[in-house]
DNA sequence: CTATTATAGACTCACATTATCTCTAATAGG
DNA sequence: CCTATTAGAGATAATGTGAGTCTATAATAG
């Protein structure tokens, strides 16, 4: 029950261009920078995001990512989910009944869970980063 | 972001032997047979749950396993971290800031995630569940 | 037209989960 | 004491998923 280091590298490159969306379109390369990560391969996990909605790319020269239009919105659970997909932490009810007992509470932890992560909007999270030396 | 089979195997496991906790020990081929898993699999996630005190069991003829003394308070957080052990979901911080706001607003997310758990007990559930048909 | 950049596909590699088989240890009952 | 029964430990294999690389293609600015 682990969140994928393919989601860590999401959720620091998202830190990263909230702090500096200012500066118009960065290029994979540089998000890769900050982080120990292949460009091919961090480029592969940012498309998902595009997918998503969450961040926009125009290729080509001085081209890049860069947020979406109402960016102040993104929230852990839109960038967590978007790199892990949506498939309940608990789901071995298929064949078996349907009304487990046991699924049913373990879904319903799962959603306060991700809606405590639904309430934390990424811009906040960068406005703090700002006061620490890593970021 | 997924909880293993295994960890099925033993909430099912345990839901059985709560049903059944009057009866004496069960034997680890009866309790297979309840579910599509072997015997020689199944018995290593048992050893799990006895070497984290939530069952006892007695090798010989006649033997088995039953749940420990006081059984009513084993919750569904005990059975998870006795199979999948205590690692924190999200942990990537080692060599980079260990303050990390996301790191940080994640593992919060996290604990209260794990205490709704700690809140559900497996005897509550298993009264429950008499009343459906599977069990 | 060219350099730059994102995107897509095929592919490999490492690792954890899942599972089986076999052997050993302990226990009840005769 | 003997034997059937049962849990536990070890080695090993199969499987699946995450992580990562390489190459080719498409789009864009200048
Ligand atoms: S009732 Fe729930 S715990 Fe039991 S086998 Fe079905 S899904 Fe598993
Ligand atoms: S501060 Fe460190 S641990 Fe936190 S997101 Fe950035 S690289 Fe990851």
């Amino acid at each position: 029950m682990k969140l994928s280091k393919s989601t860590h590298y999401a959720l620091h490159t998202m830190l990263h261009l909230t702090i500096s969306h200012a500066e118009g379109h960065t290029s994979v390369s540089k998000l890769a920078g900050h982080q120990q990560v292949s460009t091919t391969y961090l480029s592969k996990i940012l498309t998902k995001l595009v997918k998503a909605g969450l961040i926009v790319s125009v290729p080509g020269a001085n081209g890049g990512y860069k947020l979406k239009a109402n960016w102040q919105e993104t929230t852990l659970l839109d960038v967590i989910q978007a790199v892990e997909g949506l498939p309940p932490i608990f789901d071995y009810c298929e064949d078996h009944n349907p009304s487990c007992i046991i699924q049913q509470s373990i879904q319903k932890a799962e959603k306060n869970f991700l809606e405590e992560l639904g309430t934390m909007k990424i811009a906040d999270l960068a406005e703090d980063a700002r006061n620490v030396p890593h970021h």
